[in-house]
DNA sequence: AGCACGCCGACT
DNA sequence: GTCGGCGTGCTC
């Protein structure tokens, strides 16, 4: 009697795959397999095992069980809940919770060792050697480098026994967390809601609760808190801590290391693939059990994982995109809730998802008091564009250049706000009409002086700015029309020419050090007016920082994105937050076209709820989330008249079902993108709806052909 | 995702 | 006349 294994491959394909068990070994669930596929062997994960003789088909047999962890349960059952939810292929998910084995193990390495004995000859390239090993063990290579000779030089030392090499294994485990280290003391309303935190986690397995407080309020010593706690309490018990992709910088996990004493396990994409292993086998053993990381941390072999924390949950990156579409604030519920751990979504500016969870008592709710003495909210005055417009070719309004002089006279910095990267968004022929676009697709190329190139930020192309209208070909014909950074840079220069003018946007710096000295050289005073995207509007504590100028405060709510009032109000909500800290006031000056706008005016008065109340009231009133559900249909092809066919026959195809309605097909907003027509659905259903199952039966009722895709997107955050 | 099979342009 | 371009379709 042999036995079917079913075996799920980190590949687009629709479910798991049938072998026969090898001769002689026994599979369990979760184990590890190279399976062979057609020609070659892939790595996959054995779902299910049941007795079978054969079956109608003869099926290859496994080629070998993988000398590697097992993937526990709760995280194959993730998997597939998750592709599920998404309607993707389960290998998708799958594939990212793999992503830790690609790469081989940290390998042993070499380390050189002074041995206290003399050489029996002295050159001075071997003092320089023996003086710079007296640093400690090190690598040949490095050594050899860093006393600047060649490595025959340190061989020659090794082979007279001066030096010994030895070989040190990786450390595979991450050092325990100290618990009982001493912590800040947490203020009144900080103890109140841990404590409530505490005692929830105590009671229940799965359990979700939101932690809300403005900037400054300490939400993160309060989620250190729980995880001491819930680390205390269970000896084996993890904790996971998610921050958005640009919130992970070394300043804080190093602060989180700080807090535990101990580095906690990292993941995120600037952590190399050795590294990456070592974190995932460290995971799936149960030797870290603290992790930092960006969303696709929810996909790790967890072995024991209590708790989730989603630090700045409304935050938009934590929706993946590409690939596998997902949003991570919500796999993250649905991970806790398959391990019976707690999740806790914390944030300044809640999505209104989350506060509609909290308002129905699906979440348990926690406010946290300002802290005194420290945040001082600043005034938020509306500058209205129509009546005092900017000079033809200017961006920046009479009374935000009287208030950033008044701001440089007084020897305090000033933020000029444009979340727009480059010079100009838009390049237009004034002898044609034509706007410069990338080939083959229909948004603008940006123009960028710094690099002077047209770049398009969908695609990525760029070329260099041409000297005719490629075309009509008329020359010297290109305008540069509105305004990005880099533009309001040349303004405030041209306005200010003595002050310390700087730009951070993430054209303008390369990599995480040069932005950190620039927040550094920020802090010290060393720049009076930094012109930034959002890449600056979070996170940072400039204490001389009094006034925030937002260039257009009307960007966000341009393009009819259902999100469009919320994103706008948390960023502006987050760069206003900047101005006065400490003890300085601080203001804020936005730079409206619609000042009576629900979002400006809530702004200005400093309103949350009144913002939060009008917003879920349009949403209730539209049956828009999170009063309904919504799903994306995004159709692609090459050929128009095919794609065109395909969309008629899919909009025949869709179910007919209660609380359910499906609006298009649409071109896409950007319907032409690298070559490709783009048409959309979109679908709305009543939140009691199975929106996952009706797309995926959906899905399954039209197979596209040649090069049509379908892509869907539950719960869509992007409308392009 | 890979890899093979298959049908149309520039080469020894 | 072939070599090879990648477009299309499978893989238990």
């Amino acid at each position: 009697m042999s036995r079917i294994a079913s075996v799920l491959l980190p590949l687009p394909l629709p479910e798991a795959f049938d072998y026969a068990e090898p001769e002689g070994v026994e599979l369990a669930v979760g184990d590890q397999v190279a399976a062979p596929l057609g020609p070659r062997l892939v790595r996959g994960v054995v779902t299910a095992l049941r007795e079978g003789a054969g079956g109608n088909r003869p099926l290859k047999v496994i080629e070998e069980r993988l000398d590697c962890p097992a993937l526990p349960p709760n995280t194959l059952e993730f998997v597939q809940w998750a592709a599920r939810y998404s309607v993707d292929a389960p290998g998708a998910p799958l594939a990212i919770a793999l992503r830790g084995m690609r790469a081989p193990r940290p390998r042993p390495q070499r380390r050189i060792e002074l041995t206290g004995k003399a050489p029996a000859r002295l050159t001075p390239a071997r003092e320089r050697v023996l003086a710079a090993a007296g640093q400690g063990a090190e690598t040949a290579a490095d050594l050899a480098r860093a006393a600047g000779v060649s490595a025959g030089v340190v061989k020659g030392l090794i082979d007279e026994g001066a030096l010994a090499v030895t070989v040190v294994e990786p450390e595979l485990a991450f050092p325990e967390p100290d618990l009982a280290r001493p912590a800040p003391p947490l203020n009144a309303s900080q103890a109140a809601a841990a404590d409530a935190l505490k005692t929830m986690t105590d009671e229940a397995g799965f359990c979700a609760a939101l932690l809300d407080g403005v900037t400054g309020s300490g939400k993160t010593e309060v989620y250190l808190e729980l995880v001491r706690h819930v680390l205390a309490k269970d000896p084996t018990a993890q904790a996971l801590i998610l921050l958005p992709e640009i919130a992970l910088t070394q300043a804080v996990i190093a602060r989180i290391g700080e807090r535990f004493g101990a580095p906690p396990g990292e993941w995120h994409s600037d952590v190399a693939p050795p590294a990456r292993r070592k974190v995932w086998e460290a995971v799936v053993a149960g030797d870290c059990r603290i992790v930092v990381g960006a969303r696709s941390a929810l996909f790790l072999p967890f072995a024991n994982l209590k708790l989730v924390v989603v630090d700045e949950e409304h935050d938009a990156s934590y929706k993946q995109e590409e690939g596998f579409i997902y949003q991570g604030r919500d796999l993250a519920v649905l991970r806790a809730r398959i391990e019976g751990a707690a999740v806790l979504l914390a944030s300044a500016t809640p999505s209104l998802e989350s506060l509609r969870n909290a308002e129905t008592g699906r979440y348990r709710w926690l406010r946290l008091a300002a802290r005194h003495g420290t945040a001082q909210l600043p005034d938020i005055d509306l500058i209205d564009l129509r009546e005092t417009p900017p000079q033809s070719g200017r961006w920046l309004a009479q009374p935000l250049v009287k208030a950033v002089g008044e701001t440089l006279a007084r020897g305090e910095q000033t933020l000029l706000f444009l979340n727009r990267r480059g010079y100009a968004p838009l390049v237009l022929c004034r002898a044609c009409g034509e706007r410069l676009c990338a080939p083959d697709t229909d948004s603008w190329l940006v123009e960028h002086r710094y690099s002077g190139r047209l770049v398009c930020h969908l695609t990525g192309y760029s070329m260099p700015k041409p000297e005719r209208c490629p075309h009509c070909g008329a020359k010297d014909s290109l305008a540069s029309i509105g305004p990005g950074v880099e533009r309001v840079e040349e303004e405030a220069r041209h306005l200010f020419p003595e002050a310390r003018i700087a730009v951070f946007s993430s054209d303008t710096l390369f990599d995480a050090r040069e932005a950190r000295r620039m927040v550094e050289a920020m802090e010290r005073g060393e720049i009076d007016i930094l012109v930034a995207t959002q890449a600056a509007a979070k996170g940072h504590n400039f204490p001389n920082l009094t006034l925030v100028g937002v260039v257009d405060a009307d960007l966000g709510l341009r393009g009819g994105d259902l999100r469009a009032g919320e994103r706008t109000y948390q960023l502006l909500a987050q760069a206003t937050g900047r101005a006065g800290r400490r003890d300085r006031p601080g203001r804020a000056m936005l730079q409206t076209y619609a000042p009576e706008h629900p979002v400006m005016q809530a702004l200005k008065a400093q309103d949350r709820d009144a913002f939060i109340a009008a917003e879920m009231e349009g949403r209730m009133f539209a049956g828009l989330p999170p009063f309904g559900r919504l799903g994306a249909v995004i159709v692609s092809g090459e050929d128009p008249r095919s794609l065109e066919a395909f969309v008629k026959d899919m909009a025949a195809a869709a179910p007919n079902a209660e609380g359910v309605d499906v609006y298009g097909p649409a071109d896409a907003p950007l319907s032409l993108v690298r070559g490709r027509r783009r048409k959309r659905f979109l679908v709305r259903a009543e939140r009691n709806v199975d929106l996952s199952a009706y797309l995926a039966t959906w899905r399954a009722r039209v197979k596209p052909t040649g090069s049509l895709r379908v892509v869907i997107d539950v719960d869509p955050y992007s409308f392009l």
